[in-house]
DNA sequence: CGATTGGTTCGGAACAAAACGAACCAATTG
DNA sequence: CAATTGGTTCGTTTTGTTCCGAACCAATCG
C-alpha cells in the first residue's frame, strides 16, 4: 500500500517531467495531468491535488480549469458531494495522436521544401560546394514510416 | 537569384521556428542554426548572421559560441582571412538521431512502468474502477516500430 | 602608430512565465 | 445565522529568458 503510493508519487513526477517537455505544459499543470492519468476512473479532486502536489489553491484552480478548457480533462460528481472528480478526457487522447500525425506530416513537408531549395541552389554551386541531398531523402523515408505507424496506432485506439 | 534569396529567408524562418520548438533553442539561436544549415558547405560568417538576422553582435556571438560548444556547429578558415566560416557539424546530425532513439526508448520504458503500476493497482480496485491497459500496449507497439525506423535511419546516415 | 576588422564580455533592460496569498464567493451544515 | 467546504479571482512576487549596448580587446592594414 505505502509502496504503491511511493511508486505513484515517483511516476507522477516522472510522467510530469515528460509531459512538461512533450506537451509544453507548466510544471504544475503537467503534474496535475500526470496525477489524473495515474489515478484513473476514481477521479482526482481539487483537494487531492493541492495536498499531494503541495501547490497553492490558486495555482491548482487556474491550471485545472485551463486543462479542462483545453479538453484534456473531464469530471464527474457524486450526488450529495460538492467535489468534482477529475479524469482524463478520452477524446483528447485521440486528438493528441492526431496532432502527432500532423506534426510529422508538416516535418516531412519542411524537408521536401528544403530539399527543393537545395536542389535549386545546386544548379549555381561549384562541385565542392553542392548540397548533399541523401540525408533529406532518408529522413523523408523515415518520416513516412513514422506517419504510417502513427496512423495505425490511431486506428487501433479509435476502434477500442 | 533574388527569388532564391527570398526563398532562403523564408526557409530560415520556417526551419528556425521548427528548431526552436524541437530543439528548445532561443529564437536567434534557432535561426543561426537554420541559416547555417541552409547555406551549406560555403559556410556562414559572423557578419552574415548579424546582417541577415538583424541581431546585435553580442547576441550572435553568445549563441554562436554556445552552439559551437554544444558541437552543433563547426567552422573552417581561409588563409589570409580572419573570418570563421561556420557549417553544421555532421557528427551532430548522427548524435541527434541517436538522441531521438534514446528519447523513444525512454518513452517506451515510461509506458511499461506505468502499465506495471496500473496492473498492480488493478488488484485492489473494484471492477468499474480498473485501469484500461490496452492503450499502453498499443502505444508500446507503436513505439517499437518508431524505434526500429529511427535505428534504420541512423544506419543509413552513418553509412553514407 | 592610428584605424579598421572581427569579434568577446559584462551589466542590465524588457519581457514572459509560473506560482503565490489574500480576499472573496456560493453552497451547505450545524 | 455563523462556520465550514470547495473553490475563484486578482494583484503581486519570484524566477527565468532573451536580447541589447557599450566598452573592450587582439590582430591586421595602411
Amino acid at each position: 500500500m505505502e509502496t504503491l503510493n511511493k511508486k505513484k508519487a515517483y511516476l507522477v513526477e516522472k510522467l510530469g517531467v515528460f509531459l512538461e517537455r512533450k506537451e509544453g505544459l507548466a510544471p504544475i499543470a503537467a503534474r496535475i495531468l500526470a496525477q489524473v492519468i495515474l489515478t484513473g476512473k476514481q477521479g482526482t479532486t481539487f483537494e487531492d491535488l493541492v495536498s499531494t502536489l503541495c501547490a497553492s489553491k490558486s495555482t491548482i484552480s487556474t491550471h485545472l480549469n485551463h486543462l479542462y478548457d483545453l479538453k484534456r480533462l473531464d469530471y464527474f460528481t457524486k450526488t450529495g458531494d460538492r467535489k468534482k472528480y477529475y479524469t482524463i478526457n478520452v477524446e483528447s487522447m485521440v486528438q493528441n495522436i492526431t496532432d502527432m500525425l500532423e506534426e510529422w506530416k508538416s516535418e516531412k513537408e519542411l524537408h521536401i521544401e528544403m530539399m527543393e531549395f537545395k536542389a535549386e541552389m545546386n544548379k549555381n554551386l561549384s562541385e565542392e560546394n553542392k548540397f548533399e541531398l541523401h540525408f533529406h531523402e532518408s529522413y523523408i523515408e523515415f518520416n513516412e514510416e513514422a506517419i504510417k505507424s502513427i496512423a495505425k496506432l490511431k486506428e487501433t485506439i479509435v476502434k477500442s
